[in-house]
DNA sequence: GGATTTCGTCGAAGCGCTTCGCCAACGGCG
DNA sequence: CGCCGTTGGCGAAGCGCTTCGACGAAATCC
């Protein structure tokens, strides 16, 4: 492997030249710069990313964090961590995976220098990392709101007004009677906090607009849909309208109504809370509001990056709420004045 | 940050000497060896990750480069990095994430000595990335197979069997004419070697115990699966056993099989080829081949630590298939013998 | 036209660690 | 008893890079 010292005898300059060019943090006559840009590409040099972080304290690393728990929606995951590591790339950094949740690995990692930053996944409300998370200098941004955010970087879709703005657009359709199909219990009950928000904002929506509301945890699999699908028609014969928040449920939910003799939007207005290529791969059109995950994954990153090089003092935290946007595909239909349904 | 030398001065000894205690490398009497891992507890020592990067030209880190690509399960495919982070953590090695597929990102990383092996995840016949690896001096493992193996190392389920068993399971059971709902398109004209694998095995196993057979591309959603058993009732009304080696489309063939009025077993056979979770997720208990993803990332990442620090030239490259085991949940029935059926 | 600034480059120190060679002390052995 | 192989520890070199201060030369100012 080529050396710095090697790029600089060739190209006739001393190393510190070469180092100067590389990281542009000083001046550079444009005639030495192209002999030393061209040395560089004779000898294919990289520089040793090892010396680099030695030299500079500076790893040109980030760190994700990412447990892989029961319940969660993979996809979503990918999607968090596919905008993660494109955010990383854009801005010139490297992505190191941090899966132990036991802080022990965390602890390891950023100790040693080898990340300047990190970005935490699947946050749950009374998180066993946070203690960890607070007495860490290093720049980091949650993905996901713990139940107490002062002191943190976090970033999320307001899940509160998702299920505002869900429960609403069903009410003003003249639906008396809403459903929320959710996480299954197991996520709920870790206090994982876009379950709990989006319950609230539900709730809260639904009573407002006068409506009826009520929430079903939804299991991830064919037989959670079925089961909360059973429970709507069995208990809540009245509900005309169901919000969905449940990527794996969700083509599962739109057959089992089916199998109910309950077609969509005719007789159950429905609106889809996931990413877009999952409503994309429904079988129907479905009015949703986007989980833009690997947006908010290089928004993360973004934020982590802007972090580096402040100093922590200084670091005024932010909470960071991105507004949903509910798209109409025709999923939900207005219903008629009573009586004068057809 | 405490350094090396801070711990050797509180443990009253040299630099080298704490060195080797964390390294083992030289023996060291119990009585310093107590007192410089007690002085390295007190100041909560971790050496630092660039400085030992550069002076031992290793950085216990390991690419993983994983593409996200359309049409993978994604479930698969985080069962992958999880046995990967999994075994490297056992191995003491970290992980570094490597997403671009155009393989200069790849180069960058391997050539600054940031990574000390790597593994190749969803791996396709004539993979891009294939000539950058073959010139890689780097102790690389494939998971997957490309077209041409030689000097490479790889890792895989044995797809080819799998095919071959689930065929001739079902021809035990007097199926005479049976399908395979594989792997979406996309995937297979990709030419993904698994997919392709698989269907060889299949048709050989079919042919071999002289029974009719299809294979049907299937799309991993809603509508791919539908469209599958649809073609198969109206085209192929006499296929009586499936095999399903696809995640995502899996629960709505079962589903659109029965809308059609077929039962699972009782008037079609089926056969699963996925990861374990996948199957328990069902509505009901299936026969299945398991696709041991996590296993097969540890198994890599055991693979490509063993060749770190072996020779490049004394290096030889295996292939290695694991051979697949068909679990019975009785979800394949007996045919009886033509004419007695009930 | 001298003083001052700016520009482009160099040299050297040092980041924190590993590792090699060296050496002193210590037994075991013939 | 002298020799030699072991053992346990030390010191220093050096891994490849960044960065600071210094320094001519050219440009700018009054």
């Amino acid at each position: 492997m080529a050396t710095i010292a090697d790029v600089a005898r060739l190209a006739g300059v001393a190393p510190s030249t070469v180092s100067y060019v590389l990281s542009g943090r000083r001046s550079i006559s444009d005639a030495t710069r192209l002999r030393v840009e061209s040395a560089i590409a004779e000898l294919n040099y990289r520089p040793h990313a090892g010396a680099r972080a030695l030299a500079s304290a500076r790893s040109n690393t980030i760190g994700l964090q990412a447990p892989f728990r029961e319940g969660v929606d993979v996809n979503v995951i990918m999607q968090f961590v596919a905008g993660v590591t494109s955010g990383a790339h854009d801005h010139d950094y490297d992505v190191l995976l941090v899966t132990q949740g036991d802080g022990s690995h965390l602890a390891r990692v950023s100790a040693s220098s080898m990340i300047d930053a990190l970005v935490v996944m699947d946050v749950e409300d009374f998180d066993a990392r946070l203690p960890a998370l607070r007495n860490l200098t290093m720049p980091t941004v949650l993905i996901g709101l713990p139940m107490e955010t002062a002191g943190l970087t976090c970033i999320d879709l307001d899940f509160y007004q998702v299920g505002l703005i869900t429960a609403r657009h069903l009410a003003e359709r003249g639906h008396r009677s809403i459903a929320l199909l959710g996480s299954p219990v197991e996520v709920i009950s870790r206090g994982t906090s876009y379950a709990i928000r989006i319950d609230d904002g539900f709730a809260t929506g639904a009573t407002h607009a006068a409506t009826q509301h009520v929430i079903i945890p939804t299991g991830a699999s064919v037989t959670g849909a079925h089961a909360a699908v059973d429970t709507l028609v069995d208990k809540h014969p009245d509900v005309t309208g169901i919000v969905v928040h449940n990527e794996v449920a969700l083509p599962h939910v739109i057959s089992r109504l089916r199998e109910h003799g309950l077609a969509v939007p005719d007789d159950m207005s429905l609106v889809a809370v996931c990413p877009n290529n999952v409503v994309a791969a429904m079988p129907l059109p479905l009015t949703s509001v986007e989980i833009p995950a690997q947006r908010i994954g290089e928004m993360a990153v973004e934020m982590v990056v802007r972090m580096i090089g402040t100093d922590p003092q200084t670091r005024d935290n932010e909470v960071r709420l991105l507004a949903p946007r509910l798209t109409e595909r025709g999923s939900t239909r207005h219903l008629e004045p009573l009586g004068s349904e057809s």
